[in-house]
DNA sequence: GCTAGTGATCTGTGATCACAGTTCGGGTGC
DNA sequence: GCACCCGAACTGTGATCACAGATCACTAGC
C-alpha cells in the first residue's frame, strides 16, 4: 500500500484554467495591446470551447485589472495613462526591490546557482549576433522570477506575478515594436549588479539594482511618448 | 450641454459584483471560518439569484487565494498552516510598512485630518465601557486604509486590500472568539505611534509602527495555537 | 456487530438558450 | 453629396439544463 502514497496528486485542470493561461500569455507577451478588444465568443471559438470557460478566465483577468469591461460592456485591454504607468512602475520598484533584498539576505546555494544560470542565459541571448526578442523577454522574466522565487515569501511572489501581468501589455508591446532597446544592453548591467549583490548578501544593493532596472525600462517607454496623459 | 458633462458616470453593477462583495464581506468579517465549505447553489439561493453570478464571484475569490476548490471539487475557505500565516504576516509587515512610510513622507493636510479622525474613532470604541468587537474591527480597518490610501500608489492600495481579504478569516475568527485582545488595547499604542510618525513625516518610524502592529497581532494569534503545523 | 456495497442526492463544470443593449453597414430621404 | 435612420449581427449577462464525479445514509452479507 505504501507504494500508492508515492503517486503524484494528478492536477485537476479545468478548461477555465487553460483559457486563463492562454489569455494571460497573450497579454504578457504583448500580442494583445492596450485598447484591443476581446470577444468572449470569438475567443471561445478560437480555443474550441464554449463561452463559459472563457468567461470565467476573463472575469479573473478583469478582477486583476489586466482586462476591463468598458461602459459599453466591451471587454478590452485597459489603456494606461502615463500617470497609471508611473504609479505601477514605482510600485514594482518598491516591491520587487524588497523581494530582491530578501533574496540577497537569505538565498541558499541552490537559489544562487539557479539565478546565475538564468543571468547567463539572458546574457547569452542578448549578446548573440541575432537576438530573438521574444526569447529575450522570456529569459528576462525567468531571471527576475528566479530572484523573486528565492525571497522565501510565497504571497510576495504571487503579488509580483500579478504586477507583471498588468505591466506586460505596455512593456512587451513596446519591445515588439522597438527591439533595439534590448541590444543596447543596459538591462545587462543592472542584472550583473543584482547578481553580484545577491552573491555578496547585500540586500540594499540588490534592491537598488532591481529598482534601477525597472526605472530605466519605464523611463525608456515613457520617453517614447506612446502613453496618453490624462 | 456642458451641464451634462458634470453628470457622474453611474456605475454598472452586475449581480456577480454584488455577490463578490457579499462573499468578501462574509470572509473579511470572519463569519466564514477556515475549513468552512461553500455551496454554489446554496449561496445562490441565499442571495436570490442563479448560480451564475455566484460562480463568477467565487472564481475571483479562488484566484485571490481567499477560497480554494479542494481535490474533491468542494469549495472551502483554505486552512492556513502556521507557516502560511507567518509568511502572510511577514509580507504584510513589509508591504504595509512601506505604504505607511510613503504616506508619512508625502501626506497632505487632508490625508492627515482623515487619519486623525480614523484614529480617534477607533480609540473611542476601544476605550468605551462596552466595546462592540465587530464595530472595532471595522474601525481598525478604516484607520489602516486611511493610511494606505494616502500613500499615493493605487496599485499598492489594491495589493494591500487583497492581503487583508486573505488574512481576514483567520484574524477575525480569532477576534470573534476572543475579543479580550482588543480590550487590552495594545493596538492603541501602535496606532498612536503610527499617527505621530505620519504627523512628523518620519517614514521609517511609521513603517516600524505598522509592522509592530501587524507582528503583535499575528504573534497573539499564533500563540493561541489554532493553526496547524505542516 | 462490522464492513462492503449501492443508490439517491449533492457537488462543480460546461454547454446552450434568452435577453437587453451596442455596433455597424446600407440604404433612403433630403 | 451628405446626414439620418433602421435593421441585422454582434456584445456581455443571467438562467437553465446536462453530466460526471463525490457524499452520505442505508442495507445486505458475512
Amino acid at each position: 500500500m505504501s507504494a500508492l502514497a508515492e503517486l503524484p496528486q494528478l492536477e485537476r485542470r479545468t478548461l477555465a484554467d487553460t483559457a486563463y493561461e492562454a489569455l494571460a500569455d497573450l497579454l504578457a507577451s504583448g500580442r494583445l495591446a492596450p485598447g484591443d478588444r476581446l470577444s468572449l465568443r470569438q475567443s471561445a471559438a478560437a480555443l474550441g470551447v464554449s463561452v463559459m470557460p472563457v468567461r470565467e478566465a476573463v472575469s479573473r483577468l478583469v478582477a486583476d485589472g489586466v482586462l476591463e469591461v468598458a461602459a459599453t460592456r466591451a471587454i478590452r485591454v485597459p489603456i494606461m495613462t502615463a500617470q497609471d504607468f508611473r504609479a505601477l512602475a514605482e510600485t514594482r520598484m518598491a516591491i520587487e526591490g524588497m523581494a530582491a533584498a530578501r533574496t540577497a539576505e537569505r538565498r541558499s546555494e541552490a537559489d544562487l546557482a539557479a539565478i546565475r544560470r538564468a543571468e547567463a542565459a539572458f546574457r547569452a541571448e542578448a549578446e548573440s549576433a541575432r537576438p530573438d526578442s521574444a526569447q529575450a523577454v522570456r529569459l528576462n522574466r525567468d531571471l527576475h522570477f528566479a530572484i523573486y522565487a528565492a525571497c522565501g515569501l510565497a504571497p510576495l511572489h504571487e503579488i509580483i506575478a500579478r504586477l507583471w501581468l498588468k505591466a506586460g501589455p505596455v512593456i512587451n508591446l513596446d519591445l515588439r515594436a522597438h527591439p533595439e532597446r534590448l541590444l543596447q544592453g543596459f538591462a545587462l548591467r543592472r542584472h550583473a549588479e543584482a547578481l553580484a549583490a545577491i552573491e555578496a548578501g547585500d540586500g540594499p544593493a540588490a534592491a537598488a539594482a532591481l529598482a534601477a532596472d525597472i526605472r530605466e525600462a519605464a523611463e525608456f517607454i515613457m520617453s517614447r511618448g506612446g502613453l496618453r496623459d490624462t
